[in-house]
DNA sequence: ATGCATGAGAC
DNA sequence: TCTCATGCATA
């Protein structure tokens, strides 16, 4: 667009730079991963309102694809500056919020069926519908189960900095 | 910090 | 159905 001064704020060496210094002065401000996501709400940007701790987590380990650290960068600039801006006024607002009561639960993969799945990536990263019913029934899954498995093993591929789980 | 999951929108 | 951004629950 018109307001591309330079890709400056594309390049993922930039952001890299930006999410590590985010990070220290996060910290140094004393601030969480969560009261950043909760207070995200408070910067009245349109169309911006709150993340999770997950996600700030994310950010500031580059384990985000590249265009969502694009899009969030801007916005935790915001904030850090508001932030540190706030610090030298004064000391202010906690915040509250109420704990629900609903529960979710989560699905266990065992190792050797985890192995299993890794070793079916390898050799085909999007296997049809057929295909993840066979997979499913062979390792005694779930077939959405092992349908979602592949999704996010996919999206793990996307991110700026891989996991090197092992 | 990360595994499994959801839901909106693309195709 | 998949991708993509995102989060609850949990290691």
């Amino acid at each position: 667009g018109l307001a591309s001064i330079c890709d400056s704020d594309t390049d993922p060496r930039e952001l890299e730079a930006f999410a590590e210094r985010f990070k220290q002065r996060r910290i140094k401000l004393g601030v969480t991963q969560a009261d950043v996501g909760s207070a995200l709400a408070n910067l009245k940007i349109p169309g911006v309102g709150s993340l999770s701790q997950s996600t700030i987590c994310r950010f500031e380990s580059l384990t985000l694809s590249h265009n969502n650290m694009i899009a969030l960068k801007p916005i935790l600039q915001a904030w850090l500056e508001e932030a540190e801006g706030a610090q030298r006024e004064k000391m202010n607002k906690p915040e509250l919020f109420n704990g629900g009561e609903k529960k979710r639960k989560r699905t266990s993969i065992a190792a050797p069926e985890k192995r299993s799945l890794e070793a079916y990536f390898a050799v085909q990263p999007r296997p049809s519908s057929e295909k993840i019913a066979a997979i499913a029934e062979k390792l005694d899954l779930k077939k959405n189960v092992v349908r979602v498995w592949f999704c996010n093993q996919r999206q793990k591929q996307k991110r700026m900095k891989f996991s090197a789980t092992y």
